[in-house]
RNA sequence: GCCGCGUUGGUCAAUCGGUUAAGACGCAUCCCUUUCACGGAUGAAUGACGGGUUCGAUUCCCGUACGCGGUACCA
């Protein structure tokens, strides 16, 4: 029991969730299954300032669409809770006094107008951005250059102030990534970041460590970006005393955008036309929109399938893998070091793939959606489900069975006649004409039935039944597509049947 | 600038020192089909560069180049 993995997404709630933090949260999921462990999420809400409605719920959302629900969480609780680090503020402060005390951590008094002209007085060619290290701290305004009666003066007077990690002098911190293998950093290169804010709630770096402990975190997923961190968090451990619980660490790679290089980002979407987020958002405070996965057209099936494959494979060759599948063989090791592209083609296939293995019952709901924002009200599922076997390997995106489907359910409005026009002539004309009458008396009325009278007419009257096939099909579909014609005739039955050739407007 | 990480076709990628360097997407041609797809076949296309180590390097080591990430009282 103690050893259980447990492994947690922590997000901070400042808008959708994109590509990158979905395929975050699919390998702490698929880890966590993979060993029978708990998966947790916690909302990393430290930064007030960056605080935006609506976006908690639009992370639980979207993990509930993916089909990773978590053990514990905000809104299902746990033994850990609360899952807010907002609502757990009051607990980091001993840690950081923990640190003061032992002097691994210091009070820093300087205003952020300070830290600004320390930045540009210090400012050089070589160094384009100095940091609060070792080097420079002895010129700042903090405990380390205050007498201690000043210092308890200031803190005594309320003057603001923050807690921020000594890092050591050229000392090496190295661990063990669970993708990269042996990382390591000499402290002398990383700066004395600052654990607790002046409003009291933790940093990033401070509540990391203190919750991972807390909520007995075995194994910590985060994405690459992370990695220049490390040493701060390895460190916090130690000097907390806390080694021996220390998670595992595995710094996940980049998906990057696919044109140039660089961290995919939502402009890119918007620039190159598909979607970053999984499922819809509009950000509250500008009001802009952008489109997500789910409402493109995707499965999830399919876009959890696609992410994982993003960055991991099982070395068999295989691609297409239910979340089942992925469980039981995913592992950390298999996970890619370097950034992957993300390919919009690829993920289209991925879908395309899932929609034709797909049973016709899971697509109902979903075409059924389709079909009625398109206008079209279903009132036979049976009636759906004939059609969406028949026409769902055209469907790349679920809105294709708007233009793929509609046919069955209403008669076409427009006519591709350009397509036939140069073929048509006055016995065409005429075999329409005459067909019409012996569907009508046609009494079993099965796609075979049709066809053998089709042809016989045809071959009654000299034309060559594949001359007829476009014809017909432009007058039961409206244009060059769908399944075979005889099929659609069958479906559509009898009476419409006759009606859609009637109907048909002059090809000259 | 400094620190870290990375680098196999256009893209995703296999290979854990010895292969004609898989497979997939996309692309091209062809077959199937007198629609569109699906399916099948074929083809073009890859180890950044330079040094080592080794009988033998895509694979191990070093350097260079390039890319990315970080360098906030944001995560």
């Amino acid at each position: 029991m103690s050893n259980k993995v447990r492994v947690r997404f922590a997000p901070s709630p400042t808008g959708g969730l994109h590509l990158g933090g979905v395929r975050t949260v699919l390998y702490n999921y698929l880890f966590a299954r993979h060993h029978g462990g708990d998966f947790i999420l916690r909302i990393e809400d430290t930064d007030s300032s960056r605080f935006v409605p609506g976006a908690e719920e639009y992370i639980m959302e979207t993990l509930r669409w993916c089909g990773m629900e978590p053990d514990e969480s905000p809104a299902v609780g746990g033994p850990c809770g609360p899952y807010r680090q907002s609502e757990r503020k009051e607990g980091y402060r001993e840690y950081a006094d923990k640190l003061v005390a032992q002097g691994n951590a210091y009070y820093a008094f300087d205003t952020p107008e300070e830290l600004e002209e320390m930045r540009s007085v210090f400012k050089t060619a070589e160094n384009p951005s100095p940091q609060y290290d070792h080097r420079l701290r002895m010129k700042m305004r903090n405990s380390l250059t205050m007498g201690d009666d000043e210092v308890r003066r200031l803190l005594s007077e309320g003057m603001p102030y923050v807690i921020r990690i000594k890092m050591p002098d050229n000392e090496t911190v190295s661990f063990t990534d669970m993708i990269r293998g042996e990382v390591s950093f000499n402290t002398s290169t990383v700066d004395d970041k600052v654990l607790l804010k002046n409003d009291g709630m933790p940093t990033y770096h401070l509540a990391v460590v203190v919750d991972d402990y807390l909520m007995n975190i075995t194994h910590a997923f985060r994405g690459e970006e992370w990695l220049p961190s490390a040493p701060v968090h390895l460190l916090l451990w130690k000097y907390l005393g806390l080694q021996e619980s220390m998670p595992q660490w595995a710094h996940l790679p980049l998906i990057l955008k696919p044109d140039g290089n660089g961290k995919l980002s939502k402009r890119d979407g918007d620039r190159l036309g598909f979607p970053v987020f999984a499922m819809n958002w509009t950000d509250p405070r500008t009001t802009e929109f952008t489109q997500g996965f789910r409402e493109r057209g995707f499965l999830p099936e399919a876009f959890v399938n696609m992410l994982a494959m993003l960055g991991w494979n099982d070395g068999s060759g295989q691609e297409i893998f239910s979340m089942q599948e992925l469980i039981e063989r995913f592992s950390m090791d298999r996970v890619h070091k370097g950034g992957a592209k993300f390919d919009f083609e690829k993920a289209k296939w991925f879908n395309h793939e899932w929609i034709k293995q797909a049973s016709a019952e899971r697509l109902l709901p979903d075409v059924k959606r389709v079909m009625e924002s398109g206008g079209i009200t279903v009132t036979d599922d049976r009636y759906l489900e004939t059609v969406i076997n028949m026409v769902k390997e055209r469907c790349t995106l679920l809105g294709d069975f708007a233009e793929q489907a509609g046919f069955f359910f209403r008669t076409p409005v427009s006519h591709d006649i350009d397509s036939i026009r140069a073929k048509w002539n006055s016995d065409k004309e005429n075999f329409f004409a005459e067909v019409q009458g012996v569907l009508k008396d046609l009494e079993d009325w099965s796609a075979p039935a049709i066809e053998t009278a089709f042809k016989d007419l045809a071959v009654a009257r000299g034309i060559k039944v594949g001359e007829l096939q476009l014809p017909f099909r432009i007058m039961l579909v409206g244009g060059k597509f769908g399944p075979a014609v005889f099929d659609i005739a069958a479906t559509v039955g009898k009476a419409e049947t006759l009606t859609r050739i009637a109907s048909m407007p002059s090809v000259v």
